[in-house]
RNA sequence: GGCCCCAUCGUCUAGCCUGGUCCAGGACAAAAGAUUCUCAGUCUUUAGACGCGGGUUCAAAUCCCGCUGGGGCUACCA
């Protein structure tokens, strides 16, 4: 009814990366509680690229930064660049020269720091004060005609209408200097909630040498987008249910910002890999194929090699021991190689001692089968240990180690199964012969 | 150094605002057992924390102060 009323009373919120970079976990973590915080009140989510350093700012980054958060699903409501903005930056910047609010220092412009009390009241946090004595005069505009971070910041916070302003608290300390620019401006000033920053695992903001920090790089591991968020989405937040896989629907449902804590957390890879695997486990078997075919394909794996029962059968065998999806890879690659090199130490670990009678009775049997499958291998299999009176695990080892090259895997019977009966019966004459 | 923020199991956290229901709950990791041809998975179990010191109070993880520890900022970077 009140169309001013309805205008300010929205709830705006955005994410300010700057395309320096690729988007960093704890960047992506900041949009995720930006965009958690709009989709909860209904509001608006901006992507605003802050790329006034022109000499460090790059296309392909913004490309990634846009890549990666539609990727996990982030979708902006807005989108600015402040590179096309610099009019008005520089418009603000003379109104405050003109009122004497700022001086000129060279070609820069300078802010005179008002002298007044500077403080605001943390959604997350409360209350925090500064003294702006300590404070210096601040560039608004740098000589070269760039606005400094802080400068463009406000003008566009205060233009762009954000009710609130979400951001990392390594922001806390600009945050005085920013309130100086809204007051001087004549701006009032947005909400201001800083989260807490995510650490690495020795301590220390999370940076490049804790490891991945780029979204991208997780992406390439082979972490699902739907894992990462709500990994992210813990990390200083809690739906206080005691629930860890938490479906996006229902934190949205849950999120408050008043239930965002304090404290830094550290950056966990162990957790997040036990979070993918859950979602990996959760994921029906066609899905999950769309989403390995990629890393097959990656490898080298022809689509011959993938025929479509087939591809379904090993996912499904695999799935529960996947953390990640390059995990698949790993697992099966003997099922997609055509040669095939037993590994010197197992061969040593497992046939030094002369199995190739029980290999090739087991050959025999096997080869006998009118239906090569799980259940009639695996009897064939149990007949002839108990014929020979051995241990069945006494041959389920070396005949796991010839037929995968690896010492563990999921059944033998599974296994031999989704090998067929050719490459089944070849590799164990191949291991008795090397 | 100055200013600012923070402090519950090894890690992520619930509880703290509105003190008693907390000999502090859950999850990851760890350890043990069960299942099985191995590993993983799954299920069950165990161990593990209120940083320290002062207050306030009948009562403090919860409120206050100090200390210690950690982190951030201190750029014509963002």
């Amino acid at each position: 009814m009140n169309a001013l009323k309805d205008q300010t009373s929205t709830v705006r919120v955005r994410f300010a990366p700057s395309p320096t970079g690729n988007l960093h976990i704890g960047g992506a973590r900041t949009a995720l509680f930006n965009w958690m915080y709009a989709k909860v009140q209904n509001g608006q989510f901006i992507l605003r690229i802050e790329d006034t350093d022109l000499e460090r700012s790059k296309q392909e980054y913004l490309e990634e930064i846009m890549f990666s958060m539609d990727w996990l699903g982030l979708k902006w409501d807005e989108l600015y660049k402040q590179s096309d903005r610099f009019d008005i930056y520089r418009e603000h910047a003379q109104k405050l020269l003109k009122e004497e609010k700022a001086y000129k220092d060279g070609e820069a412009i300078v802010l005179k720091m008002p002298q007044m009390p500077l403080k605001f009241t943390d959604l997350i946090r409360g209350d925090i004060s500064f003294d702006s004595s300590e404070i210096k005069d601040q560039v608004l505009m740098k000589s070269d005609g760039s606005p400094t971070y802080s400068f463009a910041c406000v003008v566009d916070d205060a233009l762009m209408n954000m009710s609130c302003v979400i951001r990392g608290e390594d922001h806390i300390s600009n945050t005085p200097k920013q309130l100086a620019i809204y007051y001087s401006l004549g701006f009032r000033p947005p909400k201001f909630a800083h989260l807490p920053l995510i650490m690495g695992e020795e301590g220390g903001r999370l940076s490049k040498r804790h490891g991945a920090v780029a979204v991208s790089e997780y992406r390439k591991m082979g972490f699902l987008p739907e894992a990462i968020v709500n990994y992210l989405m813990l990390l200083g937040w809690s739906p206080g249910n005691n629930q860890e896989i938490i479906p996006m629907a229902s934190a949205i449902k849950n999120f408050s910002i008043r239930k965002i804590n304090k404290t830094a957390a550290m950056f966990s890879m162990e957790k997040l890999e036990w979070i993918n695997a859950q979602y990996i486990k959760q994921k029906d078997t066609p899905s999950l194929i769309k989403l390995i075919v990629p890393f097959l394909e990656a490898q080298g794996v022809g689509p011959q090699k993938m025929e479509n029962g087939k591809l379904e059968q090993i996912v499904n065998l695999y799935k529960g021991r996947l953390s990640t999806l390059s995990d698949f890879m790993n697992w099966t690659d003997f099922i997609f190689a055509d040669q095939f090199q037993l590994p010197a130490d197992l061969k040593e670990k497992f046939f030094s001692k002369d199995l190739s009678k029980e290999f090739s009775l087991l050959k025999e049997r096997l080869s006998q089968l009118p239906q090569f499958e799980t259940a009639t291998t695996e009897q064939a299999f149990r007949d002839l240990v108990a014929e020979l009176g051995i241990k069945a695990s006494d041959l389920v080892h070396p005949v796991r180690v010839a037929l995968t090259g690896k010492e563990v895997g999921p059944g033998l019977f599974d296994t031999m199964s989704i090998l067929g009966k050719e490459t089944t019966i070849k590799r164990l004459s191949e291991a008795v012969q090397k």
